[in-house]
DNA sequence: GGTGACATTCGACTTTGGTCGTAGATGGCG
DNA sequence: CGCCATCTACGACCAAAGTCGAATGTCACC
């Protein structure tokens, strides 16, 4: 029975050595790979049963940790290892709160992410320096109910929620999706409410949580819903 | 001959201490205090003559180091000491790359705090560390260019830009400023376009990176401009 | 096969946002 | 003083955003 890993990275030397690590210790693995944020998903839609998911952080799009939170919610089963290059404390401890199993950081060498890898394979994986994501206090409230805000929405305003992060208008949102602008409002709709925006505005301000070094900010946006 | 010294922060017992601290050393020193951004301003205005301005980072309103960049376009003259809880080297790098004077850690005790009131009053302060903001390679561009553009906003324009970090309508921040919500639209224009920003949600997206942990961060919004 | 829950899609309508042109107020400068 | 630059303020106009209701399709479940 072989064990199906998707990597996503967008440097494809870092997925070609990721995959050589892990392959090093694990003779029945069989690669996936993909570059983006939609190239994940769309994975996942076309390949149901994955074992694991190698996520880096720094993806294009910059959702942050706005993908690990939308992953934890629409695919519950999925055991994610978060690799980053930033592998400070406090990014650890949030990534583990906000559900991955696992944390690599990004220099680390081969036989300890080969040994890292298994262990969540088969579901005994501990993260480092003591950390546990369930005893652990919660760092960042806000943060974690923003995070099963995003864990709600759907496929298609996932995506309409990534260009929204962008700066986009309706108007180019549907061009990209293929819909018409009366159905991306319709979904904006939905995602506002889900997040407990009062307009898109202050749906990207809150998206800033997932993103932000919470120890620089402050004073979220008021009056939400 | 007196010095006015300006203290910026939303906690009065840490702005007694600071006070405290400064006072011990510098004898010829006359103290205004201001608990928010609005009131800095407010302040400056009415005082036009202070010599030193004392700003903690946290304050309310999730400026982060908008106020400073604003701060140095606005006023040029006017030395600035940031004060903060957080003391990690890049957030001592970057608020000396946006133009602070100074840096004094929270957790530093009343003497040295003293010093280095005493250091920048002099105009010899010399930051922590080894550090030099001028021969420093900068930290961000990005984050520079977009302190720079705040810089220019003005002093109006600057508090609605204020309040669009907030996440408030057009029709909230005329009723704060109590100007007319077309004067609000009129001064977002200039605001979008000293920024570079197609719309308020590309402005906030931009005001994230002065509030941001760069290394969380990529991808800036694309078609600015 | 029927039924209910939900995702996706869309059009019509209202609200909010953003641009342009304009006008008064202020303040420096020759 | 007259002139220019700038800030502030406003209304009229058009574009974008957001809400509501509704149609279709899918899937699970009885």
């Amino acid at each position: 029975m072989n064990y199906q890993v998707l990597i996503v990275d967008d440097h494809p030397l870092f997925r070609a050595a990721l995959k050589g690590a892990v392959a090093a210790t694990c003779t029945n693995c069989e690669f996936l790979e993909a570059d983006s944020v939609a190239g994940l998903f769309d994975t996942l839609e076309q390949h149901p049963n994955i074992d694991l998911l190698l996520l880096d952080l720094n993806l294009p799009g910059a959702y942050g940790f706005c993908a690990l939170a939308h992953l934890r919610g629409s695919h519950p089963e999925l055991p994610v290892i978060v690799v980053s290059a930033m592998d400070d404390l406090r990014t650890v401890r949030r990534a583990l709160a906000l559900g991955a199993q696992g944390f690599i950081s990004k220099s680390a060498d081969a036989g300890s992410i080969g040994r890292d890898v298994q262990s969540v394979l088969r579901g005994e994986y501990v993260p480092p320096v003591g950390l546990d994501a369930h005893t652990e206090p919660e760092p960042d409230s806000a943060a974690l109910d923003f995070a099963q805000r995003l864990a709600q929405l759907t496929a298609q305003q996932f995506r309409v929620f990534g260009m929204l992060c962008l700066g986009r208008l309706n108007k180019h949102i549907a061009y990209e999706l293929q819909i018409t602008e009366a159905t991306v409002k319709a979904h904006m709709t939905a995602i506002l409410r889900k997040l407990g925006a009062a307009n898109r505005t202050q749906a990207v301000l809150l998206a800033g949580r997932l993103l932000l070094d919470p120890h620089e900010i402050r004073a979220p946006p008021e009056e939400v819903e």
